[in-house]
DNA sequence: TGTAGTCATACCAGTTTTGAAGTCAAGCCA
DNA sequence: TGGCTTGACTTCAAAACTGGTATGACTACA
């Protein structure tokens, strides 16, 4: 899929793109993201600012790649979970599958370089988060599907909100998978037994 | 509180302050938030541009009050919630009591008009729900301290967001109400009944 | 007298607009 | 088959606009 033969126009396209997000990668790396300006990013890519624009609609989308593959992901630990498995079972293990894929990295110091510079760029974890949380109407809707309703009840619109929300609140703590099980446990049980136990001493 | 003799320097100081909101709210719901820009509204309310920002970090802030208000209240919903009423009872009464205030709103059209403009406006939108979303550690050290302990729980942390979440939820739809009952239930309970019944047919 | 509030001015960075120039894909005609 | 036209796409320079910051002066108040 998406390896039709590109034509000229398509491959200059995108190696265009592609110089400019490898250009501003580096220098936001080097030097921080607030510390580099477009004009800078157009210059060391050569191209003008005006086509940095043309291909990213904000500083921020140029060091992100398209979030298709995530939101697919996701949908799928839904979609294609074994059989027996509940929904909340199959995404807490995508999440913890997630977290495990990213300690054992491969791309070796990399993706560490990268994730460090989104974390210590409030511009950038935002914009991060904003992605993430656009994926709430395709995992409600996966979930309906599930049940065969047309359209996503309020609960499964919430638990959607809810589970989404489980992933943001635990990349931002140090004992991520402790928090990503705090947080299915809350939304397994409820919070009653969490309040019972509490009040119990 | 807060009805200590003002001197002449303080007064004119919220006069100014004001006069800038004031005249700025008036443009914003005539022509829209993104159409009036801070230079427009320091010459309507006979400032430099310098002033605006000297009483507003950005031009978002010039439409919102504080929000200790807001924060006191929610700490109290938890705090001085009648006795054998759990927090999530209180918080919800709290969410639906809010909404009936508004709905049967005083001020007239006023706040009508008000909450419309920041329903169309994206960046007032979202500056709004990072104000509420601040109040999430408030929230969640206010619920520890109701089982007398020192730091909140991942759980507890948990549900803090969750529950600020139900509201942000609810004020995107038509029907708050469904919404916000809806969140609790899920939130209650969890989950898994909702999955258990849906699976039932 | 000192300080807080205001000001004019200049500046920076992200983003949009404009209008033009160059490049390519595809059909058309010879 | 080869060249030409056409229209769409990519890039561009240049300028403008906007939110926001920095500076240093001025003024009214405490």
């Amino acid at each position: 899929m998406g390896t039709e033969p590109m034509g000229r126009r398509e491959r200059k396209k995108a190696a265009t793109r592609k110089a400019i997000s490898d250009a501003a990668t580096l220098m936001f790396i080097e030097r921080g993201f607030d510390e580099v300006s477009i004009r800078e990013i157009a210059e060391a890519a050569d191209v003008s600012p005006t086509t940095v624009f043309a291909h990213f609609a904000q500083k921020e989308a140029i060091i992100f790649d398209e979030d298709d593959e995530q939101r697919e992901q996701l949908v799928s630990a839904v979609r294609d979970r074994p059989r027996g498995t509940t929904i909340s079972a199959a995404l807490r293990a995508y999440y913890l599958q997630a977290l495990l894929e990213v300690e054992h990295d491969h791309d070796g110091e990399n993706l560490q370089l990268f994730m460090d510079l989104i974390d210590r760029t409030p511009a950038l974890r935002d914009y991060a988060a904003r992605m993430w949380l656009r994926h709430e109407d395709a995992l409600a809707d996966a979930i309906a599907v599930e049940f065969h309703l047309d359209t996503p009840s309020e609960e499964i619109r919430a638990y959607a909100r809810f589970v989404l929300q489980i992933q943001l609140l635990a990349t931002g703590t140090r004992n991520t998978r402790a928090v990503i099980e705090a947080g299915f446990r809350v939304l397994d049980a409820g919070w009653a037994p969490v309040e019972a136990e509490l009040s119990a001493r």
